[in-house]
DNA sequence: GTTACATTTGACCAATTGGTCAATTATATT
DNA sequence: AATATAATTGACCAATTGGTCAAATGTAAC
């Protein structure tokens, strides 16, 4: 217990400004890689974006492929972690609901890393193909098992259950991706806490009128 | 009528030559532009996939970014048509599943206009961003109130237009810009007609039990 | 304060970038 | 066949690209 707490330097085998400079690099390639995918972004724009030559940049992470593989691995993390908390035990309606604001609220606060994401795929996911066909295959698979077992049960009406997922991923992921659209055709000049509460509303209310059963 | 069918040479002010090299040039930009967007995209790569020298390229667009324009123009025919097609006078079950329909198959015929416009976008719509303000701002202002007015009569339920306008857009749109996704997650080597037709009727399924009236 | 190591950078590199241009070749018109 | 114009390209350019390296500077531990 001697490294906790006591001495920060060193810490997780990293000193105290490897962790600030990392971490000003992730955020200024978030913002570049999103903005113009991986080819598109360059070096110097990343360094400059994070107040740093480019040499000292190339210091904490070896190349741009490994800078864009960090980037990548750290917005998995906000994508996926929403779908995994479906409860196959609670109801429906709460659990879809419950997703699809979790979804938003991560459009609203991470929309650099959805973008990233949606770059990745619009190039055929040269990095992530192996994780679609891996651990995303596998945790949607399940996920669709949980979705059917309701619609089995009647706690649902008839709905291909993958299609159902894709339906959210694309309209959360839509307001992030498309922002600039979504405001000059909405006529708002930012989309904020306010506006991601209405699209909240009015998705959840389409998507389980659509799916609920009538009589329930 | 004298230029009509004798000599194609000069039709439209543009020789043969030109018209199939230009149509050769906007196709393997399509492509390029899709994967890596207007800064990871290479002129020598359009060029290549072209089969056309790059000093030859060149002299049919001026510069990459009049080649991106000219692509980009061409993109927003196709994006725009379905969605003027929405008829006030006819109902909008069927009006609303012809658009669905119509945006799922543009989808399928032109994944890389969708993924051009995707990337303009997530961009910031450096060079659409007038157009967003203008033509299609007012075009979805209009079909929104057509869309109130189905509401306001009692023929859909009270659903906010302009988002189920953006979900359609959405849900439509990611089929073409995360095929890799949809394929990978749904198992499929590939996206044809067959799975167009599924995806078409499981998304309007969705959609339209979500926002008509339940009496209907 | 000295030693060891972490951090930072200017100068530099070969390769690639978008784009030009003069010269050459193809095509059409007479 | 001669002429005019359209099409094509190799050679080239300055600027930018991702990345290296040796030298300089900061920081921490004793």
């Amino acid at each position: 217990m001697a490294t906790v707490g006591l001495k920060p330097e060193r810490a997780n085998g990293k000193t105290r400004i490897q962790a600030i400079n990392r971490a000003r690099i992730m955020a200024a390639a978030e913002t570049v890689f999103a903005e113009h995918g991986f080819r598109g972004a360059t070096v110097d724009e990343i360094a400059r974006c994070a107040e740093m030559s480019k040499p000292n940049l190339l210091y904490y992470f070896n190349s741009k492929k490994a800078l864009y593989r960090a980037v990548l691995e750290h917005t998995l993390d906000i994508w996926l972690e929403p779908l995994a908390e479906i409860d196959a035990e609670r109801d429906p309606e709460s659990e879809i609901r419950r997703y699809i604001a979790r979804k938003i609220e991560a459009s609203l606060k991470h929309p650099n890393a959805s973008r990233i994401f949606a770059s990745e795929m619009l190039r055929g996911a040269p990095v992530l193909g192996a994780y679609l066909h891996g651990d995303l295959k596998t945790l949607v698979a399940d996920k669709s098992a949980v979705i059917q077992n309701w619609v089995d049960a009647g706690k649902l009406a008839p709905v291909d259950p993958i299609h159902l997922i894709f339906m959210i991923w694309a309209t959360t992921q839509h307001y992030a991706d498309f922002a600039v659209q979504v405001k000059a055709v909405w006529g708002k000049d930012a989309l904020g806490k306010q506006e991601f509460e209405g699209i909240e509303e009015a998705v959840s209310a389409v998507i389980l009128r659509g799916i609920l059963p009538r009589g329930g």
